[in-house]
DNA sequence: TCGATCCTCCTATAGTGATTAGGTTTTGTC
DNA sequence: GACAAAACCTAATCACTATAGGAGGATCGA
């Protein structure tokens, strides 16, 4: 008699991050969710552990969607071109994706984990471009990792109050980092 | 009869402040930081006016901090020198205060109050000893603050899993904003 | 010193969200 | 069709934010 919502671990996880990227990642309660699925809050818990456990999988999400749209940005190219190529798509999904993005940030260890090394391995293979290899392309990745997520952090958050391209910005912030990279 | 603890808006917000910074920011409830006081909950709604606005007075006590220590910094340097000392203040006020800055974040609009501002000026006024004046100042700046803030926010969430000193990579992302500063 | 008044803090209470326990019905398989 | 697994539900608990309204100590003028 009852339909069933016929959920899964993955349409609750996707629906998770279609509330939080529409209403911000506080906003992703089980209870909402819930009436969002059509279904009860404890009923969540047959998919998902919890609310850190929704969050965990909302931040590995994230950071393999990002990892994808990076390496994709970073194929068929080098150096400068590649830099600004993946600098541009992880400013675009962050810009996208604020919610899931969110929720990446607030992920501890979990970043540590299969999705957020796989994010490192983007920025270090472009730096591989640029002749770094071993200590030098780590200290290169961390520079670029920060910037970008802190760019992307002001913006989304902060907003940047003073009216000027804000595109411009970060175009100068990465070619900044390239001159810095190419110097290294 | 009863010793009443004497609280004031600013005692609270002082040890909500250590609350956050010993324990996370989402350690600091109304609950708890009442009971770290001696008090029960609905008293705190004589000095704060809830628990937002206790997030608010905390983030906007941390920016006030931490302008007055990157002031310290730059006083008296120029360039490269101030830039360099800055970037360690800021720094190290985050590290040392993690959930006042972690509150800081989150902090939407009031970043952009008073004390949001005065952050700002600092970087700016770094910014002018290298010559830029006008957009390219506001384009640095931007730069500045999202390399800093991007980099301790990476450093104290997800710690940087390779085993490689993070002061040496900080430093290099300093020398590199210094070299990218000099060239525009 | 006496008292009016203010302010701090309290109890009581409501409401929301996470989470657990334990049962019931649908779904898939033989 | 019957059995087992899994999806969902109701009921209940607990932690936390928040409001209402009252009691008592502190302060200041007389």
């Amino acid at each position: 008699m009852t339909p069933r919502a016929g959920l899964d671990t993955d349409a609750v996880v996707a629906t998770a991050a279609g509330l939080a990227d529409a209403h911000g990642l506080d906003a992703v309660s089980l209870t909402r969710l819930a009436r969002e699925l059509g279904v009860r809050p404890p009923s969540l818990y047959a998919h998902v552990a919890g609310l850190p456990d929704l969050r965990a999988r909302l931040a590995a999400r994230g950071a393999a969607e990002l990892a994808d749209a990076l390496r994709s940005a970073a194929a068929g190219r080098a150096r400068g071109d590649a830099l600004h190529a993946v600098a541009a798509a992880y400013r675009r999904y962050a810009l996208a994706h604020p919610g899931t993005y969110q929720a990446l940030q607030r992920a501890p260890d979990l970043e540590g984990g299969q999705a957020g090394a796989a994010l490192v391995d983007v920025v270090l293979a472009v730096l591989r471009g640029y002749g770094l290899r071993g200590h030098r392309a780590i200290h290169g990745a961390r520079a670029v990792r920060a910037a970008l997520h802190g760019f992307v952090l002001l913006e989304t958050r902060e907003g940047f109050g003073l009216p000027l391209t804000v595109e411009e910005s970060y175009r100068r912030l990465v070619a900044i980092l390239d001159r810095g990279l190419s110097a290294a």
